[in-house]
RNA sequence: GGGGGUGUAGCUCAGUGGAAGAGCAGGGGCCUUUUAAGCCCUUGGCCGGGGGUUCGAAUCCCUCCACCCUCACCA
């Protein structure tokens, strides 16, 4: 039934079976052909790797250095061609598999006619090989199979950009075509994977990252769970949700736009530290910083304040730092980020008036603040809350300016519902914002555990903002429901892990920390 | 959504009103220590789509599409 339908859909957008685009692809098919026809399995089922490329070659290194009198290694390696310099009755190549590349050396003698002509005639660029033989190194130096069996594993019918690489005289490696063109990089990201092994590199990265996080909170004794992404209704931010429907319960559901309301939650069932690492959901503007979807990680422990979480933030992003770069620092373009705790902490409100000369508690309405704002050449959008002109004064003031990462703390309470004020200062609340390499990567807050006052800033919120606005939430009765049974006082954290991945991997744009980025549905004609 | 830019061979790019080009990849030939292998020969294009101006358009104009940058929006 699945099957049917996915047959259907594929169908329906091409409904002729591929035929070849181009001479390249052509004489692709025709090599494909002429194998089948000598009985030859261009995709034969089974392989008989012994070893992998970078077993091969450390196994061979560790011979090398052992022994005077070495015993020949032999060895299966299998991968996909990557380079071909064929060169009369011998031929060499460079073969890659996922853990690293060699170099063959295929030769008339001890090959044979036939593989030797399906090496030089029917194999191409990134055709996968199983190359049988016995370990060597070249007069230059090289690590190398010197084959006496070679099969073809896989053929590749359309041709991926060839990349050439020179190691210069100084050690670098200069590179030499390649694919480039942002768009079929999205597109078609396994064949940027597949031609461009320093974006392979940013997704192990990547991983990495997650992976230690992860193992941080584990140690520090949170519990990991996972929450809706499926939701009746949506909150725990400002952003407007993807709508949903599901069919044999006829509702309406939403994608998650934050995990905080359901983690929460789970602090008043008796979890006291929890942590999600998942999806969340916004139907927004993409740009550089902002995906539709994208990966966050929020953690919430009882008994302690937004001090407290900036204790275990410092320690946990410092450590995560150490296992990824083996340093406390990192080196993108706009100079040295040095996560050695501490980290600088200053309000918001010390912030905007050192860099802007607004002190904003001194135009505590939204007419006030516009005009002072306009006076200093701020654009300001029509109808703007106070809060949001708060907000539009950090992002064009304070934030590009914090590449050292900072602490920004105590924000105005309007644009804070979920957080608790501060007890001088009502008309603030404790919370503080992460901000690293001029990106704002995290968000939290001493979390508000007050039933009443919690129903109270829905209610204001809701005042402020009609339903249909951006900034609308519906009221989630559910979750007051769950702290009217008593919620510990806890302190919780938010994080873009694509944000934090683009610092650790020095990208500028987080469509090169997704393997697969939302793009606009190519329209053909 | 506004502004700017890009789109030419499989890939990376030149060409800005007068016969569509280069390098790499591909095909043929020579070459048994090459590694951006080399040398000789060679195939390959609806110049993003559509419309217009012109004797003539890759080039100028209009329009549509996609991508990039930027602004707006965005807890």
């Amino acid at each position: 039934m699945k099957r049917a339908v996915i047959c259907y859909t594929l169908a329906a957008k091409e409904d002729t079976m591929w035929e070849p685009a181009n001479d390249l692809e052509a004489q692709r098919l025709e090599k494909l052909n002429r194998l089948k026809q000598q009985g030859v399995d261009p995709y034969p089922p089974r392989v008989e790797r012994t070893h992998t490329i970078a077993q091969a070659v450390t196994e061979f290194e560790a011979a090398e250095q052992a022994a005077g009198d070495m015993e020949p290694i032999p060895v299966t390696i299998c991968g996909r061609m990557r380079a071909h310099r064929p060169q009369g009755k011998s031929a060499w190549g460079d073969v890659e598999d996922g853990t690293g590349q060699v170099q063959i050396w295929v030769k008339l003698d001890e090959v044979g006619e036939a593989a030797m002509d399906l090496y030089k005639k029917d194999v191409d660029l990134f055709d996968y090989v199983q190359v049988s033989g016995t370990m060597m190194r070249t007069r230059r130096g090289e690590v190398t199979v010197e084959a006496n069996n070679l099969t073809l594993l896989a053929k590749s019918l359309s041709p991926l950009p060839v990349v050439k690489e020179r190691k210069l005289d100084d050690g670098t490696i200069e590179r030499y075509g390649g694919l480039t063109d942002p768009e079929t990089r999205y597109r078609e990201r396994y064949a940027d994977l597949a031609v461009n092994p320093d974006v392979r590199e940013v997704f192990r990265t990547r991983a990495r990252t997650i992976k230690a996080i992860r193992d941080y909170l584990d140690a520090a004794g949170f519990l990991e769970v996972e929450t809706p992404i499926l939701q009746p209704l949506y909150g725990g931010a400002a952003a407007r949700p993807f709508m949903t429907h599901h069919n044999q319960l006829d509702q309406d559901l939403y994608l998650r736009i934050s995990f905080e309301l359901y983690l929460k939650r789970l602090l008043v069932g008796g979890f006291d530290a929890v942590y999600e690492i998942g999806r969340d959901f916004r139907n927004e503007g993409v740009s550089r910083k902002h995906n539709p979807e994208f990966t966050q990680m929020e953690f919430y422990k009882a008994y302690i304040d937004y001090t407290g979480v900036m204790a275990i933030v410092e320690e946990m992003l410092s450590t995560v730092v150490q296992a990824i770069t083996g340093g406390m620092t990192i080196t993108p373009e706009k100079g040295t980020i040095d996560f050695t705790p501490p980290w600088d902490r200053i309000t918001l409100r010390d912030a905007i008036r050192e860099q802007s000369g607004i002190d904003y508690v001194d135009y505590p309405d939204a007419e006030s603040l516009a005009a002072v704002m306009k006076e200093k050449g701020v654009h300001v959008t029509e109808g703007a809350t106070w809060g949001r002109l708060v907000d539009t004064l950090l992002g064009e003031f304070v934030e590009p300016g914090l590449i050292q990462p900072t602490f920004l703390l105590d924000y105005p309470r309007d644009i804070s519902p979920l957080a608790k004020r501060k007890p001088d200062d009502p008309s603030h609340v404790e919370r503080f914002e992460l901000f690293i390499g001029g990106l704002e990567v995290g968000n939290a807050f001493t979390e508000l555990n007050d039933p009443i006052d919690q129903e109270d800033r829905f209610r204001q919120i809701r005042e402020l903002y009609a339903e249909g606005s951006d900034e609308y939430n519906p009221i989630d009765e559910d979750y007051l429901n769950a702290m009217r049974y008593g919620m510990p006082p806890n302190g919780g954290f938010g994080m873009g892990i694509d944000r934090f991945v683009m610092l650790l991997t020095g990208r500028d744009n987080i469509r090169e920390v997704l393997l697969f980025p939302a793009l606009r549905e190519k329209d053909e004609g």
